[in-house]
DNA sequence: CAAATAGTGTCTTTGAGACATTATGCG
DNA sequence: CGCATAATGTCTCAAAGACACTATTTG
């Protein structure tokens, strides 16, 4: 079975053992966490209910490049880990969470990226219940804080081309912490002819935000908006126990849009399933709260 | 403005020019691309329709490790060029195919997934019309050939478990060309318990297929059928000119579903145009031809 | 004419949108 | 009592499922 041989007249085991790497140039293998939680805000009147943030984790640099800049949390691959274990790893030290929702997400690999080396960036999509989480105070010259995330779509611009059309969308996001802003505007380009279509993604602007991951943020939050309409990925951003409203408010913050109540209770209640806890002291009727229900499908 | 300095006193540009990039491991960065075309099969009855075929094209490997066995098209990552010009780059060496439906799947990372060395894998899913590609008869020791692609899911188990319970599914890939055979089966595992959801894939079953490719091939068909349904992702497997029954037949190989013909219609005709040519010859009624329509949006 | 596909009409079912109505605890 | 939210009822509308019926070509 083991005996074929190759053109050497090397059996695998013997190809295997007498391998030696090629000394080719290699990239860095990278991976960055978009990790995002929801939080309450303050609310003065008794009455009404707290509004909630969508919050990324950001990590100030203390070196260069980008130094000053805000950076997702990340690191280096290891030889004796996948990627995903990596992602953990570097978020575990950050966050101090283990269970937490982990995605892969892309792998963005623009050899200037990094403007050291050559360096690609496996990206992960972590979800977490923001009571859960207790973010290391900057230990050592590492800032960790939680930003604000405001996304903006602006107008599209299509220009109709000799035998088909280019289309430009700019999207743009904010990340605010306190009196500290920091934001990117990416250009998606679908250019469209008859050979086919091509898609480009350019960062046309930059204001604190280190290497590529303004680009890296909004992909994370493309993939989940597109995937908090038909999966329960929402439900890992929920604490244990929350009323409805909570989780109709966590899908308006995410999409963008406000839900009409009666429709979405029908749509995602399926997901959850009624404690006999009810909420109470908050100016107004009680509310039920519930508990993630696992789907077994 | 450029005047920051780090802890060493250095600027920016004075960093990047002595920085010397550390001298740890770093992993080999491959492509490999799963590209699937729809072919038809002979049909004695004039009266019937061919039936299609879902094909993945597989490269024979010519030397260790996997000797013998069947591989997806790939290779390295040159340092300048992003993963996908690289997985474009080697298809076009391949199927003789420029402009073809490029999308990035996942990167596979298991330490071990390579023999010889750490080498990630950056996966990519290309469709393309079978009538456009050439592939090349195998030049030197280099054999390419189409596979049938047949899949089928296992009954899967469900066992309970102290706090949570584990669900197993596993996953066949057959595919065949001529007399050849070969095959794949992975074994999808979720985990539940008090502490959180772990998944886990591992190949439990392979007869011919080189590397984890089994499981990339099932990774790019999963994909396929998701997105088949919400985007016009399909229209890259056909020709210029098709009738919507070939459309309908296509849907009906990638989801392993019959469709019923007036739904079908509705939906999925706004993805395409009617031209004026009809077919002809063909003992029965003649079917108007379509165009695939660009959507804007 | 028979076989087989092309193409459409329509009834049913499902689910989301929109809005209204009733219920309830707190200061 | 009135504010603000909780929870549900119901009408409408859009889309998909199911199936039937008519139209057309070729040997």
């Amino acid at each position: 079975m083991e005996e074929i041989r190759d053109i050497n007249g090397l059996t695998e085991k013997e190809f295997l053992s007498a391998y030696r790497p090629a000394d080719y140039e290699r990239p860095s293998m990278a991976v960055d966490t978009v990790i995002f939680t929801v939080t309450q805000t303050k609310e003065d009147n008794y009455r009404k209910l707290p509004e909630k943030e969508l919050k990324v984790l950001m990590i100030k640099r203390g070196g260069h490049p980008y130094l000053g800049s805000w950076a997702l949390p990340g690191g280096f691959v290891n030889p004796d880990e996948t990627t995903e274990q990596a992602a953990m790893r570097e978020l575990k030290e950050e966050t101090g969470v283990d269970n937490i929702y982990l995605e892969q997400l892309y792998t963005f690999s623009e050899p200037k990226r990094d403007p050291r080396m050559w360096v690609m960036s496996c990206s992960y999509l972590a979800l977490a219940d923001s009571g859960k989480i207790s973010v290391k105070a900057g230990d050592d010259a590492r800032q960790a804080e939680w930003f604000t995330v405001k996304t903006h779509t602006f107008d599209e611009k299509i220009i109709e081309k000799d035998g088909g059309f280019e289309k430009m969308t700019e999207y743009g996001l904010i990340l605010s912490h306190g009196d500290e802003v920091i934001s990117g505007r990416v250009r998606h380009t679908v250019l469209r002819n008859d050979m086919g279509v091509k898609n480009t993604y350019e960062i046309t602007e930059n204001n604190g935000i280190a290497f590529d991951h303004a680009r890296i943020i909004l992909y994370a939050l493309e993939r989940l908006r597109g995937k908090v309409k038909y999966t329960d990925i929402a439900l890992n951003l929920m604490p244990e126990y929350f009323t409805l409203t909570d989780l109709q408010m966590v899908y308006e913050i995410i999409l963008g849009k406000e839900q009409i109540k009666a429709a979405f209770r029908r749509k995602y209640s399926v997901l959850t399933e009624p404690t006999d806890k009810m909420t109470s002291d908050a100016g107004h009727r009680p509310s039920r709260l519930y508990r993630r229900k696992w789907l077994t499908d």
